[in-house]
RNA sequence: GGAGGAGUGGCCGAGCGGUCGAAGGCGGCGGACUUGAAAUCCGUUGUGGCGGCAACGUCACCCAGGGUUCGAAUCCCUGCUCCUCCGCCA
């Protein structure tokens, strides 16, 4: 969620960056309409503006029910036979005042929250050097890491991960979807020992960057999910819902660590707040039948390491943090022996809470194209503001107390198993049809290689 | 799953339906004393909304949501969380 001082103070950059973001609020003001950015904020704030009238009368109100209740509280000290008819009259009063403040509470609610649903739908600020657009054209690659294998010179005609996969018998889909359901699959074998050496590697890696560890519940309540900024309802939601209670399955341990600190005043002295978590992630993919649905690319369920940070409310900082973010996951790459590239993602695609998000694709041999194995985004204080995460302020050195400040949320794959499989098994493939475990996984995997069974 | 009990400020803890944003203690911060520290003493110390350049004013918040009442931290209902006992179990 974003400041409210924006709508009432500069409504017309809020425009502005909606229309780079081209996140549609209100049904009837599509995005293909001339106008619509500035016509929905222009809506939002006369919501807020009718909203902050009645809270006044409504304070007025409750002034003067205050006062009344205080003359009652003075009847007493009356002469007994005085009292009834002193209090009679107050009584009356108090009466009309309730009946009124309960009608303006109601209208203020009603309108708070239709302002709130629309706002709270405003994706955040955007950062100037993001490239504006809203196609996967528009991305601005940022650099390029190692060379893609020349299999044509190696002599074979490399396998895509599925056929690989199925040949060395590593992984299930067939099972997968008889006991669970369509792109839900069976680890095995050698694939099972890699995926953990995965976790157990990135693991490494975060806590050698000062990440604290931790392994999250894989449901949370609905109320995280959107103050993190996901949308658990409707028809193209990406998270499943538990029937029968306000959980949700995480798609991401963002959710988990983040929610952490929900309503929480941290002192400056504990931050940047560095945490890792393992989570299973769990998305619906509604929408997304067809495109690169093929094996491990897009599943229903896989296992992330996560980075997540908490950062003094300062653009400075985060930013500076998120560089550090971009950093560790090239790193973890890198050791994996995979090439890749960087991109800076386009305005039009960054997701709600994004203020800035850099995505590494791997390069996929099986394709023939590079594809996303990470992101890191500097979400600023706009999931902060939602979740009530502060931290506190001093003045000067050591001084006095200022206004608390809510603090910069970032975070970033370190390792999500089942796409970094992929690239994996494409990238290290042999002629004859085996996968060699990258070095650094290979103490983690207790094996060098994955061979096909005998 | 069954039976009880409890949820108040950073923590502990008091609170006849009106004078309670809330006693007291601890902790924190500032100061006095001290060569320094401890001890002692004095003062101070929750979060947010709205209005205002500001001083300041005003409203809300005693787990959450409803209700009773002229008036609720205090009474009633529901939910959530925690504790104890029993059952079951990785």
């Amino acid at each position: 969620m974003l400041d409210l001082k924006l709508l009432r103070d500069e409504p017309q950059r809020l425009a502005e960056n909606l229309e780079h973001r081209r996140a549609q609020i209100f049904d009837d003001l599509p995005t293909s309409e001339g106008g619509w950015a500035q016509a929905t904020i222009d809506r939002i704030a006369a919501l807020d503006a009718r909203y902050r009238d009645v809270l006044a009368e409504g304070e007025r109100v409750r002034h003067a029910q205050k006062e009344t209740s205080e003359a009652m509280r003075d009847v007493g000290k009356l002469p007994k036979p005085e009292q009834a008819a002193a209090r009679a009259p107050l009584v009356e009063k108090g009466r009309e005042l309730r009946d009124r403040e309960r009608e303006l509470t109601t209208e203020a609610e009603t309108l708070q929250l239709e302002r709130d649903e629309a706002f709270a739908r405003l994706p955040n600020l955007t950062h100037p050097d993001s490239p504006r657009g809203h196609t996967d054209d528009d991305h601005r690659e940022l650099r390029k890491w190692g060379t893609p294998r020349d299999f044509a010179a190696e002599g074979f005609e490399p396998k895509d991960h599925l056929q690989l996969a199925e040949a060395l018998d590593i992984v299930d889909f067939a099972a997968g979807a008889k006991v669970t359901g369509n792109k839900f699959y069976y680890l095995k074998h050698g694939a099972v020992l890699l995926d953990l050496a995965l976790q157990r590697f990135a693991i490494d890696v975060a806590q050698k960057h000062g990440f604290a560890l931790h392994i999250t519940p894989d449901l949370a309540r609905v109320e995280m999910l959107q103050g993190l900024g996901f949308n658990p309802r409707g028809e193209s939601t990406q998270v499943y819902s538990v029937e029968r209670s306000d959980l949700c399955l995480v798609g991401t341990a963002e959710i988990t660590l983040g929610g952490m600190l929900a309503d929480a005043i941290v002192e400056p002295s504990e931050l940047p707040l560095l945490l890792c978590g393992l989570s299973h992630c769990f998305r619906t993919e509604a929408g997304a039948a067809g495109q690169e649905s093929r094996g491990l690319y897009r599943v229903h369920q896989f296992t992330k390491v996560e980075l997540f940070a908490f950062v003094e409310g300062d653009l400075q900082v985060s930013e500076t943090m998120h560089a550090r973010f971009l950093d560790i996951e090239e790193e973890i790459f890198q050791a994996l022996e995979l090439p890749y590239r960087v991109l800076d993602i386009a305005s039009g695609d960054l997701g709600g809470p994004a203020y800035r998000k850099y995505d590494i694709e791997a390069w996929m041999p099986g394709r023939g194209a590079y594809g996303e194995v990470t992101s890191t985004s500097n979400c600023t204080d706009y999931q902060a503001r939602r979740l009530r995460i502060r931290h506190r302020t001093y003045d000067g050195d050591g001084g006095s107390k200022g206004k608390n400040r809510f603090c910069h949320m970032l975070n970033g794959t370190a390792v999500a198993t089942s796409r970094a499989l992929v690239a994996i098994f494409e990238n290290h493939q042999q002629a004859d049809g085996s996968i060699a475990i990258p070095k650094v996984l290979q103490g983690f995997a207790g094996i060098e290689r994955i061979s096909p069974r005998t």
